[in-house]
DNA sequence: CCATGAATTCATCACTTGTAGAATTCACCC
DNA sequence: GGGTGAATTCTACAAGTGATGAATTCATGG
């Protein structure tokens, strides 16, 4: 098979290592996923892995970057004034595990991730609080805005845990407006509705 | 150290094991959890694991179930009638995590591990589906009734990951009737409410 | 008091993992 | 056209993994 030495012409590995190593993580976590593995979807020896990206942490870092515009979703979500600002985010969040193939494993490898590795764990926090949805509860609700967020979160992560990750029946199977509409008044009541805490 | 052999008298260790086990899949899940790292935490040889369990998803198998009634936990939701059923409910899972420190690490293994493990993601659905939650539910709400099983549940998972697992702030140091109140009236609208799907 | 069997550990195997360093091949600039 | 550096692979190490089989010590019934 291939000998040793540089190839000639651009060959694209490095992006073909960032490609698997989105899809490996995503399948099987951070823990899960192998350096081996990645090299071998991705065409490569395990070396050029470590020589583009260092060592496993920096290569789950450098690739599971969520391009992410939290800014122009807010507008987005609340052009159209606050009610049903509960459906339009499950809407917007469904599509883009639905729809996006390049964001889906990113997420599912952070959510996977999150549950052993503090690391990702991190990053989860991230997507929810400062960088994310707390942005857009705090223009929506600022009165309590963390524990609404995370509320919010936890029913997101959730459904998405059930519906495409553990892939739960009847709900991984489900129109997508169908969960529009049995999600999106509970998550519409966490973001502006009385949450009945003093 | 401890030489071979059989020790006078009864020690116990198959139990030491078994809590071990149950400690360490809770902290780790199955993929993270180490046979030498449960037999160090008992106090045993690696051997002896193997000895009583077998192998290691067997060890898993052997520790990881609920002891779960849910029948007895369907009278009493349902005891004082349909109305409030959210918070009771909510307030039960609440109780199950924070008071019950033989049943957390269960419930924290079975939900890491069904991250990855297509194993532990069964017990999961067993525990969602016709085991555990849907026999509640069918019990409220006839129609419909698995979609609404799996909506409480995804809800009641989300919750257990942001507030147990991954510790986001500040659901994780709430008040527990704080939470009850706050996603009681979700999980009742999933339960005995209008989902608005045809 | 002896034999059978259970409890416990030791030593070890085959395998996988992340990582490092050296070696080889190509691109490109002076 | 030679030299510098980047791309790529090979080889290998040290550590850790699940698992196995034999050896040792105790309990217990006949």
């Amino acid at each position: 098979m291939a000998r040793s030495g540089r190839r000639p012409g651009e060959s694209g590995a490095r992006e073909r290592i960032a490609a698997s190593a989105r899809e490996v993580f995503g399948e099987l976590g951070f823990d899960g996923a192998t350096i081996r593995g990645i090299a071998t979807a991705a065409g490569v020896d395990p070396a050029l892995v470590h020589h583009y990206f260092g060592t496993k942490q920096r290569l789950f870092l450098s690739v599971m970057s969520l391009p992410f515009d939290a800014a122009a979703l807010k507008t987005q979500l609340l052009a159209p004034g606050l009610a049903g600002v509960g459906e339009r985010l499950v809407r917007f969040f469904l599509s883009v595990w639905d729809e996006q193939p390049s964001v889906r494993p990113i997420l599912t490898g952070i959510v996977r991730s999150a549950m052993t590795d503090p690391d990702a764990a991190l990053l989860l926090r991230d997507f929810l609080g400062r960088q994310g949805l707390f942005q857009l509860v705090a223009a929506i609700a600022p009165n309590r805005a963390e524990f609404r967020a995370v509320l919010v979160g936890s029913q997101l992560i959730g459904l998405a845990m059930a519906r495409y990750i553990v892939g739960l029946e009847p709900l991984a199977s489900a129109n997508a407006e169908d969960v529009v509409a049995s999600v999106g008044p509970a998550i519409e009541r966490y973001l502006i509705g009385d949450l009945g805490v003093a």
